[in-house]
DNA sequence: AGCACGCCGACT
DNA sequence: GTCGGCGTGCTC
């Protein structure tokens, strides 16, 4: 007898094992895609792990019920790769199995009511309930949980569905329907009887007296001719014909439909083009990385701004295409636009696939199962792209290796694609080449220590001056009463300078909305959303409060909830009003803003992106976005509208936060002809990171910095645990963070820090608290808290007041 | 994630 | 009294 051990796509603790029917013995094997049963009625899609022969001793199995195709989804190194990140990460098996499965693999059964039609339409034995259900499954014959839910109008509906069965009004049954449809076009083709002229002559009397099906028969020779295949939307679309006049084309068996299955994800179609060559600055730095590569399997490629860090990537990537592998080469989602996916399909053509969060989940499937089978030769995607089933990776690339969204915050997996594209590279003896501009302090220590390969570009290609920085005194400004709103009497000249000569500015601001609080001026209070612990945004587009944290939306408020006064006024600023005073400011200049709210929409992004090359916008203000992955020609001012704000986090990562944002923003300026310049507004001038900024200096802010981590003992001096305690009620989370850390302390002793109510410290409607351990680099060690950890974590939540506490553990975290 | 079971307040 | 809410436990 064999059995399987299956992950299920839950948050479950631990893997269920399932006996494998006789039947199913010779082609399950690990990977495989199987529906299982659970509990008493449902059924899960779930991923075999291991077969084996070992019956469990605890529990009775059940049986699989079905293998859902011929091979298996996904290889060993997936599964290797899942369950060290579940380890590492501390998360279930089946968290990471949820991140990695397109949700059209990924199916669970609903249940359906059906009328049995056995039992007439006498209703009157029926409770009011009873009676509104049967009704309706009476005129629609088949209902779904969720459709039952809405006709009681309540959440709890089992024990009106378990009267119906029992009474025999209905029938349920589990449907497990495959979610991922194929896509497919109707191809028109021409009847083969008409193939000569001779036989098409008479067509032409045929249809004398229906011009416009001539005129569309003629319009489809024509595409046909130049084409090759006419496919019905298109032919319809292009020659302004009526699906009429093509049904009555097919009718008279003149023209023929065909359906045919056709891919969403098409390879294959863009031409390749490779002339280019390397500056020499730029070949020398390949030829370091290719060195560097045969002593060591991860290569940080530190590059300044514009230094064309891309173009060496390509040709590596040629390089390590020869092999016959694949290349995987990973960017944070928002430097995922099309400017960057144009200039690497024009060099690999066809090759390249592209992954990120924006694709349809029937697409999805079908990119995972071109990368399983190999035809995509080159992925170029976001975070999760990692999960995808490569077959034979050769190299991963992770660009703007700094950038902090390739740590996932929610949901658990919580990883950091960096660090996973590490080991995951090493599963297939892959090599990692990480670039940026301004590395993370862990990497360019793990660099500096040997750990990693190092190359270095600290060249602007083409020999590009780096922006000369400004900084601009608030204080002075505001004393003399320079400052126009937000606006120092040098960043306007600089802004009016710039339009004059036609060029574009950006303006970063770190907020979005127009204000991020208000303000009684007579008591001093504000407004804070009703279930987090946090003041309320002002939209003035929308004329509402947003609160940032849980999305809810108020309406404006003017009278002041403490002292009944109307006098609330907006506070402090953010883009849009910004947007707003540089309307004021440049009437005549086009404006536009780039942050959450204005992009919300699909393809904004993108299209922001193309209006400011094409120079249809003259200033673009923006928050982070404004940051990533932008090139453009025409820009030569960038400002900095506060850069107290970037400083004044309490977290030990804010300078260099501070300093990569500056330094990323200021790399916008001036890419091609001049000398770009980069105005910085601050209060406090003073600040070192201001002074690294300004001289473009990497190095002295990482010695400064890495000077502090090793004083605090911060990464990459240590490995950091937080753990996150959430309850609805305030004095059991203190209580339970309390308990939970009295029990750590003893094992941690000055390694556990907390616990402490965070800075926000509630949020929707859970209070929250948290405790940080800071680990040794000993992997035998953090292993072991790990272990430690998880124990404790179940022992609390058993004790029956703590039941419904939350426990996140993030690892890594930033 | 469902779903079943059991305990408790608010109504006929 | 019972209906319906919600907290709690279990699923191989």
């Amino acid at each position: 007898m064999k059995y399987a051990d299956v992950i299920l796509p839950l948050a479950l603790p631990r893997n269920y094992t399932y006996a494998v029917p006789p039947e199913m013995e010779a082609s399950i094997q690990p990977g495989s895609r199987v529906a299982v049963p659970l509990g008493r009625q449902k059924k899960y899609t779930g991923i075999v792990k291991a077969v084996h022969e070992q019956a469990p001793a605890a529990y009775k199995t059940k049986p699989i019920m079905d293998m859902m195709d011929k091979e298996p989804v996904v290889y060993p190194a997936q599964l290797a790769f899942w369950e060290w990140m579940a380890q590492y990460y501390m998360c279930n098996e089946g968290d990471v199995l949820n991140a990695a499965l397109p949700a059209h693999l990924k199916l669970s059964s609903e249940t359906v009511l059906l009328y049995n039609d056995a039992f007439g339409d006498d209703f009157t034995m029926l409770d009011e309930h009873e009676y509104l259900v049967a009704e309706a499954l009476h005129i629609r014959k088949e209902l779904r949980i969720g459709e039952v839910q809405m006709v009681l109008d309540r959440s709890d509906v089992y024990s009106v569905i378990k009267k119906l069965i029992e009474k025999k009004v209905c029938l349920v049954y589990e449907e497990l329907k495959e979610a991922y449809k194929e896509k497919t076009e109707n191809f028109i083709l021409l009847n083969p009887a008409y193939d000569s002229d001779a036989s098409f002559a008479p067509l032409f009397d045929e249809l004398a007296r229906a011009p416009k099906q001539l005129e569309l028969l003629l319009a489809y020779l024509h595409f046909i001719k130049t084409q090759g295949e006419v496919v019905q939307s298109e032919l319809l679309k292009k020659s302004g014909a009526s699906s009429a006049q093509l049904k009555a084309l097919v009718d008279k068996n003149i023209l023929q439909i065909d359906k045919r299955i056709v891919g969403r994800v098409r390879m294959g179609k863009v031409e390749v083009q490779l002339n280019f060559d390397l500056s020499p600055v730029q070949e020398k730095a390949l030829a370091a990385i290719r060195a560097c590569f045969t002593e060591k399997q991860v290569t940080l490629l530190h590059g300044v701004t514009s230094s064309g860090k891309t173009e060496i990537y390509v040709k590596l990537i040629e390089e390590y295409l020869a092999t016959g592998k694949q290349v995987l080469y990973l960017l944070p989602e928002i430097a995922l636009t099309a400017q960057i996916i144009r200039r690497l399909q024009k060099h690999f053509g066809g090759q390249i696939g592209i992954y990120h969060s924006r694709f349809s989940n029937n697409e999805r499937v079908e990119i995972w199962n071109k990368v399983k089978s190999g035809e995509i030769r080159i992925l170029l995607g976001a975070r999760s792209s990692l999960l995808l089933p490569f077959r034979d990776l050769a190299l991963i690339i992770l660009d703007e290796e700094h950038d902090a969204s390739f740590k996932q915050q929610d949901p658990a997996p919580r990883y950091h694609a960096r660090d996973a594209a590490i080991y995951y590279a090493g599963l297939f003896k892959a090599k990692v080449l990480l670039g940026s501009a301004t590395p993370s302090l862990e990497s360019y220590y793990n660099a500096l220590q040997g750990k990693y390969a190092l190359v270095e570009l600290q060249e602007r290609y083409g020999g590009i001056a780096m922006p000369a920085i400004e900084i601009v005194d608030l204080k002075k400004e505001t004393a003399l009463k320079e400052m126009v709103h937000n606006f120092s009497s040098v960043l306007r000249q600089n802004i009016h300078q710039s339009l004059q000569s036609g060029k574009q500015v950006i303006l970063f601001q770190n907020r979005r909305g127009y204000a991020p609080f208000l303000l009684c001026t007579t008591c001093g209070w504000i407004p804070n959303c009703k279930q987090c612990d946090v003041s309320l945004t002002y939209h003035k587009h929308q004329d509402k409060l947003h609160c940032h944290y849980c999305g809810t939306r108020y309406p404006y408020i003017y009278t002041c909830a403490a002292c009944g006064s109307q006098t609330l006024v907006p506070k402090n600023f953010g883009t849009e009003k910004i947007e707003e005073d540089l309307q004021e400011l440049f009437p005549e200049a086009r404006i536009a803003r780039m942050d959450m709210d204005a992009i919300r929409s699909k393809d904004s992004h993108n299209k922001m992106i193309q209006l400011l090359e094409d120079g249809e916008i003259d200033i673009l203000v923006g928050t982070q976005m404004v940051v990533k992955g932008l090139d453009f020609q025409r820009v030569n001012l960038v400002g900095i509208l506060s850069a107290d704000s970037l400083l004044s986090y309490p977290d030990f990562r804010v300078n260099e936060r501070a300093f990569q944002l500056m330094e990323q923003v200021s790399g916008r300026s001036g890419r091609r002809d001049g000398q770009g310049k980069v105005i910085i507004q601050a209060s406090n001038t003073r600040h070192p990171v201001l002074e690294f900024v300004t001289q473009h200096n990497y190095k002295a802010m990482y010695a400064a910095e890495i000077a502090e981590r090793e004083q605090f003992a911060y990464p990459p001096f240590s490995r950091i645990i937080k753990i996150t305690i959430r309850h609805k009620k305030q004095p059991t989370v203190n209580e339970a963070a309390l308990v939970l850390s009295n029990w750590l302390r003893p094992h941690l002793g000055a390694q556990l820090v907390g616990p402490a109510a965070p800075l926000v410290s509630k949020v929707r409607d859970f209070y929250l608290q948290e405790m940080l351990i800071k680990l040794p680099r000993d992997s035998r060690r953090i292993a072991q808290v790990k272990t430690m950890l998880r124990e404790f974590f179940s022992q609390l939540t058993i004790e029956k007041q703590f039941r419904s506490v939350v426990i996140t553990p993030d690892v890594d975290g930033v």
